[in-house]
DNA sequence: CGCAACTTTGATACAACTCAAAAAATGTGG
DNA sequence: CCACATTTTTTGAGTTGTATCAAAGTTGCG
């Protein structure tokens, strides 16, 4: 069974297989920064990302943004059981996702049980990661950023460099910290020679033991 | 559409309504802080708490718990798409539980689409509480402790007082806090008069304003 | 090239943690 | 039902990690 990473919401994944929905998936472009849905929107689309980063997030009361997510190509999103969307979810680079109504999606899922398999293996998928993330969001900042740097490189690594598509301000969103605490971080790991920083979107992983034991 | 609070897994909800289920549904009795599953074993059942309650937990690599989710009274947990639970899980109090044999709900779901679709919103509930404590884990130990004894309220309240079933290491360890914080921010809490301790298990929650404005 | 945005570094403050011990609650056997 | 042992909760004192406030670098773009 495919999870959600690799569920293709228009390729050959469960729900392609109903035959037109993958008729339905469209191409859709979204510049740098820009919103693709609002927290409280109705869920008219679920998405997948084709090239680019996004993220996922809500601003709290006291007016900070916690980001719940990010996604990467591949990674399906904004999924909603109910009528809407939970959190907000913006283009970190501009990037190209691929889009299909929800209510055809529902629609489907009610009579053709891969398609409603498949939204519970991308709902469980979604869970697991928040799962992972409360983990993270007790530990301290090293092992946070760690964590995330371990993270990235699993989705997204080239030879042992990640180019980490979003700003220190989206990672301190991410990780519950600030943007200071962040880049301190990251300058004391290098100092310790876990990781090399080439320049501040890229980083180098030299001693995986180290930040697998931070990690833990 | 039901939601995983008041779905019943033998009762009137979605999966029951799949008749040879609710035959199937087994009550069980835990003690007080026995096993019911632990981390990595297959997940053989789904449960939903009659009476008690349930903490669901990791235990991190330097040996702190951190508790998940608390299950109360007509709660479903335990419910996996994969083999194995995630998580661990004990009876805080003595209590009963109804289970169901995830091979039979799955195999019932690859052709039955309202249980197909149970799942899906049982999972997507588990989800929203998650996300619900990523954003509680960012926030002061004031809020966490006010947003907690308003969610246990929501979810167990009689008039005004909240029976807690669990201990303060147990409320520590789900706000990501220490039990001295713990301990200290309700006995703040009572000092500037917004709730009231009769005994250490029972909290009155007087001032509901000043609690939500701290939970916001 | 110059301005704006982003990142890093520095100094200080404070919330929560740690270690320690007292107090209160709970359980147990006589 | 009481006396004692154990566990849980609260309180205290001191430390520390991260936040805050401030400023200096750095990068990228028009």
């Amino acid at each position: 069974m495919l999870t959600a990473q690799t569920t293709s919401i228009a390729g050959s994944g469960h729900i392609a297989t109903a035959a037109p929905l993958s008729q339905l998936a469209t191409p859709m472009l979204y510049a740098r920064n820009t919103e693709i849905y609002g927290e409280g929107e109705p869920a008219e689309y679920i998405y997948q990302v084709i090239s680019g980063a996004v993220r996922a997030y809500k601003i709290l009361d006291d007016g900070r943004r916690q980001i719940g997510a990010f996604y990467l190509p591949g990674d399906t999103f904004g999924l909603e059981v109910g009528q809407k969307h939970r959190m907000s979810a913006e283009a970190i680079s501009n990037c190209t996702v691929s889009a299909i109504k929800r209510s055809t999606l529902l629609r489907q899922a009610a009579c053709d049980n891969d398609v409603a398999l498949s939204l519970l293996h991308i709902t469980a998928s979604e869970l697991q990661r928040a799962e992972k993330h409360i983990l993270l969001l007790v530990r301290t900042a090293q092992e946070r950023v760690a964590s995330f740097l371990l993270e990235m490189a699993d989705r997204a690594a080239s030879a042992g460099t990640v180019e980490l598509p979003m700003s220190r301000q989206d990672i301190a969103d991410y990780l519950g910290l600030t943007i200071e605490t962040v880049s301190r971080t990251l300058t004391a790991l290098e100092a310790q020679e876990a990781i090399a920083l080439p320049s501040s979107r890229k980083v180098r992983l030299i001693n995986m033991r180290e930040l697998r034991r931070l990690d833990s």
